[in-house]
DNA sequence: GGATCTTTTGCAAACGTTTTCATAAAATAA
DNA sequence: TTATTTTATGAAAACGTTTGCAAAAGATCC
């Protein structure tokens, strides 16, 4: 049996005054005037006063919470836009609630759904590919919503985030730039986001500007796990004709890849360069440093939370909006100049 | 404006039935007779209706949410901790309030005020070392509470974890029976959490029961960073007299260190032997595989997913019990036997 | 000083549920 | 059959807030 805790009428009995105004002074202080917000202040403290924001959601619209749907937590990028995330919307005292896929879309209905049970003011996914029962479910409960991490132009709905066709092209020019022609490539499962989708495209296209096609047996894809990673990279690379170059669709297939030369004895630069994109944790420390393309998931976070925000204050619904955020090449020591043998 | 959407009024309505029999049969469904109940479900899906779980709260006494406050996300062995624990509780029907401390402890009472604000059912905290204003804002509610990661005996509040110290006395171990004795230390920040301090002293008091004391010179703290430890593991080994062996008090600082020996040319283990604790992602694929200590997140979030519920639960307060998760050694190739110049 | 406008305050209804209590219906016992 | 117990249902109060409205108080102007 729970003890009775202060409400906000014990406030504002305390403090004199009425509940009405205690109210006012939580949510809109400006409103109320000095005398009675210092007692109230007062009263507050010396009854340990807590909100209750469950009763505040029921009768006014806003809970003070926002959800967001990750694929995984398990991935270093991800941690750090939430945490870009949650940095942000403290300072504006919302509460952040945070759901796993569990590397399972399939999920991301049942958790949508129970962030709408739970009264959040605005959903925050990740990428552009989403069930349309989930779409459709955000779109009768008129609910704020934003796509983070995809830079999408045409997208239904506001998008944060970088533009990956772009960051794949780019990859693979840094590639095209240091003399690599025979270049392999380990994809993600493009099959299950587009992310990885968009990112695919991107190296192709740059690689077949340059009149390059990978053949079929240096192309592969894998999902984001180390440990098939380096088992499909370990196949590409101990083939009898090797590539001089590997461009990974991020940063953990390219570590993956590296191992896996490492393994079968290869230098990396020397006998092969690999390139990574993300700049996860570790890709500047490891052995050799990593070539990769930065994303900022700090900024994506931190801009995801200030739109979000923007979505919910507004009363209208406006026409979508999309931020690109830009992403910086990070030139190491995993890639070299081809060397003619 | 937001459309007005389906209450239980309305579906009670459609149903041709009162509204507390349709609480009810959210609730309790099997208290409810069986054709009322197929008209419930019936008027339900139809209307759409999402139930309001602020409005439950209000009433009730439960929100069906969980807090849980970790001191950083970007640690996968947090994620993958906070993994086990969504994957558990989605099956319970509860959604996981996530908050970061961003890797400053003076963080933790705000965001646990907040989660009280939300009226948060349980509450879950990491580690054991916490302000004691929390610690009381939480006795005030008469919160259900657990403390993950680390097991302690006599801790006054919950556990489910592991026990550092004797992970620490282990790992130690381990280079003791391969003969090293010359061994370095580099320590998680001590100051900074109980986890990190009590695998210190499981370390140094293996060593001191064999009678070795590493010269000062030998050891050395470091934030979970890759870039600083990888500086700090740089400046012991870069010494005229180098150790043997390098036990490190988490797989981040493991990480650092191999590769640190590696940009000084230093070859694993063939001239120093490199031990960590966690096994993080990572560990098992690089080069050279990093012997460490795996300590089961995901076990751990999922047992903790089971007693939090069993807290919330119960009505009685209970005295608190302990959870002791087992760790295991994986013995890979950082580590190989001492030989004697 | 009164008239007017603006700011501050309080009353009471409302939000969408849960839950207590009483009653109706069904099942069981006699 | 009737008396008794068990189960299912409904009416209405309660939860702790917010908010529309009207009144009171204070400021400004002539």
């Amino acid at each position: 049996m729970r003890k009775k805790q202060a409400t906000i009428h014990d406030v504002a009995e305390l403090a004199n005054t009425s509940v009405s105004t205690v109210s006012r002074y939580f949510n809109t202080p400006e409103v109320v005037g000095k005398r009675i917000a210092g007692r109230i202040e007062e009263a507050a403290t010396t009854l340990n006063y807590i909100r209750n924001r469950s009763a505040a959601a029921t009768r006014g619209h806003r809970s003070g919470t926002i959800g967001m749907v990750v694929p995984t937590l398990e991935n270093s990028i991800f941690a750090e836009l939430i945490e870009g995330l949650i940095a942000q919307l403290r300072q504006s005292k919302q509460t952040v609630l945070i759901s796993s896929n569990l590397n399972d879309n399939g999920n991301e209905k049942e958790a949508v759904r129970a962030f709408v049970e739970q009264g959040v003011d605005g959903i925050i996914l990740v990428g552009t590919e989403h069930d349309s029962a989930v779409l459709n479910l955000l779109k009768s409960r008129q609910l704020p919503v934003l796509c983070v991490w995809n830079h999408r132009d045409d997208y239904q709905i506001d998008t944060v985030g970088i533009d990956n066709h772009q960051i794949g092209y780019r990859a693979a020019g840094h590639l095209l730039e240091l003399g690599h022609r025979d270049i392999g490539c380990i994809f993600g499962l493009s099959g299950a986001n587009d992310r990885a989708a968009l990112r695919k495209r991107g190296i192709l296209d740059c690689l077949s500007d340059a009149d390059i096609t990978p053949p079929r047996h240096w192309q592969s894809e894998s999902t984001y796990d180390l440990r098939a990673a380096k088992t499909i990279a370990h196949n590409i690379l101990n083939q009898p004709e090797r590539p001089s170059a590997l461009i990974c669709g991020n940063d953990i297939i390219a570590f993956a890849a590296i191992w896996a030369a490492q393994s079968l004895g290869l230098r990396v630069p020397d006998d092969i360069s690999i390139m990574g994109i993300g700049d996860f944790q570790g890709a500047a420390e490891m052995t050799p440093p990593l070539s990769t393309i930065r994303i900022p998931a700090h900024t994506v976070g931190r801009l995801s939370a200030n739109r979000i925000l923007e979505l919910v204050e507004s009363e209208t619904v406006q026409p979508p909006r999309h931020l690109k955020v830009e992403f910086e090449m990070r030139t190491r020591q995993s890639t070299a100049a081809f060397i003619p043998q």
